[in-house]
RNA sequence: GGCGAGGUAGCUCAGCCGGUUAGAGCGCAGCACUCAUAAUGCUGAGGUCGGGAGUUCGAGUCUCCCCCUCGCUACCA
């Protein structure tokens, strides 16, 4: 049996996870890696903070910190808030400890012996002020094209077009404001245009099966045709290059963070680390949309041309952005719900979060999350159908049987839910509900499975609707225990089946129901035959329930009103901080940053612009 | 600008190797029920499937053109 190694990308250490990060990444990251560990599967799901790059070091020097001193504080808040929410990772491990340091500095080495890296001498723009080489995105200048004065070296953002630092007309350092000077330096490149032909072209081609969203993009750089990328850079926070007389140079953010998924394999077990990466295993990774291309093209390349045996991605089922209240989640002007804060204000309601995230998941497309929607789906979904059907099954049966699961003697076929001849996956159930929710799963339809699980308590609803056990218990006593009695088995299904969507309730109605959550049960109920379809599994006659209480809170609408205030707010407070600094040119500060950076979490360079260099 | 992904009911989204009356949830209207957090169940109204042209016996579904949104565009991560 392969084993499998799950990665969810590594959110940058620059900020808060916000929802777009959970419900494109984490949350269907986490659903997978419960429903593998449930089928009995050898799994590890791994992450950890990604905390190098040159945005770091900038809000560093904005803040007057150490860029560690911003990592640590990221890595902390990132870090608490995944394990309150459950995200259940075998490892959150980080980017700047001494395990990542020595392993992508051993990768990077393994390549250069093998003479794989290209030697490439080039002119960069430098920053006297502030002693650093520049990224194309932190020179800003006059656009050739348009005449745009807030110009990126990299892009203009408001005529679109593509340039290079050199093109801008009266180029300045977005770090100081001081004029750069053009300095000789020297990188290394991972020669992409000779394996495209030779691997990547015929390696994307056999993966059909992956999602439109990920091969559109992949193909769209093959047939563009690949060039060399620099695999280091001139910076100094960063993994050093392991070379002599490279000095000053780190590796580039997007070749080490990749291999922070094997070194923090490595962290948690050094034993046996390498077997999940070379040996028989199946490697997914979870990912925003925006860096496909680093998971499909740039770091397969770098496993392949390894080689060693590493494995590559057997899925990349990344997703597209989440929007919030009609607008584009932003770190810059603070348009975002942020985990840590969620969890403060909305307390114990974490799985209404996973619910309402996935529910909502951008699996196809860009999807939208509203508080009012949030309120609605907790309400009439959570609380009114399934909270609802749980509580309607678990007072009935105390008030008529005192909890305890009634003789049910012959089963009479009008009352019956399913047809107790057939069993195994022909069971009515397993094959209406349980294994299409199992299919759903394995093909990385999270939002699919999730409402098909919902089925089956809106199955249950209409059961009782049906059968009115509150009438029958007046004229046919046998007849009320079968119906009730059926009715508890859905109750119990669904609490095994809910739980790699919502643990914790899955947890509360297990108990509620008497049954704990034995492991022999759940595996029973997962993988009891070969196509690790679950069976349906049964309560005992006599078998005594639990206390009933509510499952899900309604949320209330001043609940939502003040975190929808709270949100324009905040907006509002950051927009008039960033006008202050910047003028009228707000709007172009806004750079994507993260591995993790699924919904366009921002910096503002601008602001940055009007913070002192720190030349010491 | 180039490339990629989207544009389907009031809202949020399915459907798309072309094939009978285009689906779901929510919302809305009516009915039923009263075990349940006024919860649930049933029925119904509601769409010229972004616009236009074409291929076809037949087009949300294929082709071409146009409009709009989002992403990527190689030194942001």
């Amino acid at each position: 049996m392969p084993k499998i190694t799950i990665t969810a990308a590594l959110p940058y250490a620059n900020g808060p996870v916000h929802i777009g990060h959970l419900a494109g990444v984490y949350i269907p990251a986490d659903i997978c890696a419960r429903v593998q560990r449930l089928r009995g599967e050898e799994v590890l799901f791994i992450c950890g903070s990604d905390e190098h790059g040159v945005p770091i070091t900038l809000r560093a020097r904005k803040e007057g910190v150490t860029s560690q001193d911003v990592v640590d504080r990221y890595h902390k808040i990132i870090g608490d808030s995944f394990k309150e929410l459950g995200i259940s990772f075998d490892i959150y491990s980080r980017t700047s400890n001494a395990t990542h340091k020595e392993l992508s500095q051993a990768f990077f080495k393994n390549l250069y012996d093998k003479g794989v890296f290209k030697e490439i001498r080039s002119e960069q723009y430098f920053d006297e002020h502030a002693g650093q080489f520049l990224a194309d995105r932190y020179i800003v200048g006059t656009c050739p094209y348009c005449k745009n004065e807030g110009a990126y070296g990299d892009q203009c953002e408001k005529c679109g077009s593509t340039l290079s630092p050199t093109e801008l007309l009266n180029p300045k350092s977005a770090l100081s404001g001081s004029v750069p000077v053009m300095r000789e330096t020297i990188n290394w490149y991972l020669p992409l245009d000779e394996i495209q032909e030779s691997f990547l072209n015929e390696w994307i081609g056999s993966k059909s099966h992956w999602k439109s969203n990920v091969i559109g993009q992949c193909k769209s750089w093959l047939n563009e045709g690949l060039r060399p990328r620099a695999m280091t850079r001139d910076l100094e926070w960063g993994v050093p290059v392991p070379l002599e007389g490279a000095d000053g140079k780190v590796l580039y953010v997007w070749f080490e963070a990749p291999i922070g998924y094997i070194s923090a394999t490595k962290e948690l077990r050094p034993d046996d680390w390498e077997q999940w990466w070379t040996g028989d295993s199946r490697l997914v990774h979870f990912i925003g949309k925006d860096n496909i291309v680093f998971h499909c093209i740039i770091f397969p390349a770098m496993l392949h041309l390894r080689g060693d045996g590493y494995v590559l991605p057997n899925h990349v089922p990344a997703n597209e952005f989440l929007n919030l209240e009609g607008q584009k989640i932003s770190t810059s002007r603070n348009w975002a719900v942020w985990l840590n804060e969620y969890l403060e204000e909305m307390p114990n309601r974490k799985d209404e979060l996973r619910y309402v995230l996935t529910s909502i998941a951008p699996e196809t497309k860009d999807s939208e999350f509203t508080w009012k929607d949030y309120q609605t789906r907790v309400n009439s979904e959570l609380v009114g159908i399934l909270g609802n059907f749980a509580n309607r099954v678990l007072v009935l049966m105390q008030k008529y049987y005192e909890g305890v699961m009634p003789v049910v003697g012959a089963v009479r076929e009008p009352f019956a839910l399913f047809d107790r001849n057939l069993a195994g996956v022909s069971h009515p159930m397993v094959r209406d509900y349980i294994s299409p929710v199992v299919e759903l799963l394995n093909n990385y339809q999270f939002r699919d499975a999730q409402f098909k699980m919902m089925e089956l308590a809106r199955l249950g609803n209409k059961y009782l609707a049906e059968h009115e056990p509150w009438k029958l218990v007046k004229t046919d006593a046998a007849a009320t225990a079968q119906v009730l009695s059926e009715a508890v088995q859905v109750l119990y299904n669904l609490a095994l089946l809910m739980e790699p969507f919502m643990p914790e309730a899955s947890e509360r109605l297990l108990l509620q129901l008497g049954a704990g959550a034995s492991v022999a049960e759940r595996k029973l109920f997962w993988s009891a035959n070969p196509q690790g379809v679950g069976q349906w599994c049964e309560l005992a006659e006599g078998h005594s329930l639990g206390a009933a209480g509510l499952l899900f809170q309604k949320v209330e609408d001043d609940v939502i009103e003040s975190q929808i205030a709270k949100l324009q707010a905040t907006a509002a407070e950051s927009a008039a901080a960033l006008g202050s600094t910047v003028g009228t040119n707000d709007a172009a500060g806004e750079v994507a940053l993260g591995i993790g950076d699924v919904a366009s979490a921002t910096v503002d360079v601008l602001a940055i612009n009007a913070i002192k260099p720190d030349v010491s």
